[in-house]
RNA sequence: GCGGGCGUAGCUCAGCUGGUAGAGCGCCAGGUUGUGGUCUUGGAUGCCGUGGGUUCGAGCCCCAUCGCUCGCCCCA
């Protein structure tokens, strides 16, 4: 077993071998088809002044008070570990004077750091991908950020598993009035409530919506939903997002318990879900949050966008594309390794993954090239050398051929 | 932070009512001094997660601790 102090901190993991080829697919997918939507890639310090967090987050959400990895600096200063990408995207679009320049279509990728207790699919260190839509407060934004959510989905060939769920929070008006519809009514049934939700209605009311407590359930069915509350103006942009999302051909269901966890989404809230996850069933969620620009000290900003956990699409991804078979390059003795140098560099040069092995004999060197998966091997000796040829031998069929030492790179190909 | 399950070889796991460790796969070497993937012969490998306790004796029982895992919470 290993020695105390080997193996990796709590929560976070190596990632090697296939683990990582299915997340660097994830990553690279979503780039691409990011790309494709007009979106350009950021990248953000993996940590920031402790404020942009707990000033964007809410200041009582769970994230803020009990799961970020914040600690002093050698000089003293206050600064965390990134928990989620949003703050800062929204940050650098303040301080390099980008909301003068507006609209902005941001991708971004990579580690995040939460004190949670791991589990499938949840690590202390986690990786997300994600994108932000700064500047139009049109619901064409909203559709075209989730479509282009829903076509990497698609790419990956995940989209059959999940389902897209829908909601509007309203504006802070609608909100307002419906948090104290709620508050009312969950107030009424205070004592049936679970702890967890007693805790809720004092500081999160809407977070009650999403209980998994069967109780609660019961009484949360009974609760209003936020469509009566709704301004005109909230309503209309709730109706003009479901047409655009028609348009764009993106199926969904309203369900009307969808809330957010974070304290700086307005309108538009949607989960992509899966049940092939348990229990951390959410795989790509986002919405709009039109205050978080003014808070980080920018003019008001609209802004829409949304955050997946590549560890989770990695664990749904079926097949994983495999790397490019390699060729094996087999000299045999001093004088054959001079010359197959030569020949490794040129298939590599034309593109083609070679290796050759640093020892062994001709027996061993076919193990290993059978090892990494070769397609060819190519063999040279004394002998291929004095007539200047290699025998290529093709480590499927077993056929072994004589190839020209100029011409095998082609053969290869 | 709360509750359940589990920690034995590199991996997957077996190990009876306590009697001082096993399989398969993988790995290494040979059968083949210039031919792999199949076959065959042989070999190496373990602080039985860690610390303490009970016992003549602990992989097995008890306590603690660390880790993994599932759920709650939270969230992507």
């Amino acid at each position: 077993m290993p020695l105390m102090g080997v193996q990796p901190v709590r929560g976070t993991r190596d990632l090697l071998g296939e683990d990582q080829r299915r997340h660097a697919h994830v990553v690279a997918t979503a780039r691409r088809v990011a790309g494709l939507y007009g979106f350009d890639e950021w990248q953000t310090p993996i940590f920031e002044d402790t404020t942009v967090f707990a000033r964007s987050l809410g200041e009582t959400s769970d994230v803020v008070t009990k799961e970020m990895y914040t600690f002093a600096d050698r000089g003293g200063d206050s600064v965390t570990l990134r928990p989620e990408g949003t703050a800062g995207i929204c940050r650098a679009l303040v301080s390099n004077g980008l909301t003068q320049s507006l609209p902005q279509k941001v991708f971004y990728a990579g580690p995040m750091f939460r004190y949670e207790r791991p589990q499938k699919g949840r690590y202390r260190q986690f990786h997300q991908i994600g994108m932000e839509l700064i500047g139009p407060a049109e619901p064409l934004a909203d559709a075209e950020v989730i479509a282009c959510g829903h076509t990497i989905l698609t790419t990956l060939g995940v989209a059959g598993n999940v389902t897209l769920e829908l909601n509007t929070l309203g504006d802070a008006a609608s909100r307002a009035a419906y948090r104290a519809a709620l508050v009312t009514h969950f107030t009424a049934a205070r004592d049936a409530l679970s702890d967890d939700s007693r805790m809720r209605l004092e500081k999160n009311p809407l977070r009650i919506l999403d209980s998994k407590d069967a109780g609660d359930r019961e009484i949360v069915a009974a609760a209003p939903t936020i469509a009566p509350f709704l301004t005109p103006q909230a309503q209309e942009f709730w109706d003009g997002l479901r047409r655009a999302l028609d348009l764009f051909a993106v199926p969904f269901i309203e369900n009307p318990r969808i809330v957010r966890g974070l304290d700086y989404y307005s309108h538009t809230a949607f989960e992509f879900v899966t049940d092939a996850l348990g229990a951390q069933g959410t795989v790509l969620a986002g919405g709009r949050y039109d205050g978080l620009v003014a808070d980080m000290g920018g003019p008001p900003t609209p802004a829409v966008g949304w955050a997946a956990g590549i560890d989770r699409l990695a664990l749904l991804l079926a097949d994983v594309p495999a790397p490019a078979r390699p060729v094996a390059v087999v000299p045999l003795g001093d004088a054959a390794q001079a010359a197959a140098i030569g020949v490794l560099s040129a298939l590599r040069a034309h593109g083609l993954r070679a290796e050759m092995a640093y020892r062994g004999n001709l027996k061993k060197r076919l193990e290993r090239a059978n090892r990494i998966g070769a397609k060819f091997a190519v063999i040279l000796g004394e002998a291929e050398l004095a007539r200047g040829v290699a025998q290529v031998k093709d480590l499927d069929s077993g056929t072994q051929t004589d190839v020209a030492l100029h011409a095998v790179t082609a053969f290869c190909a």
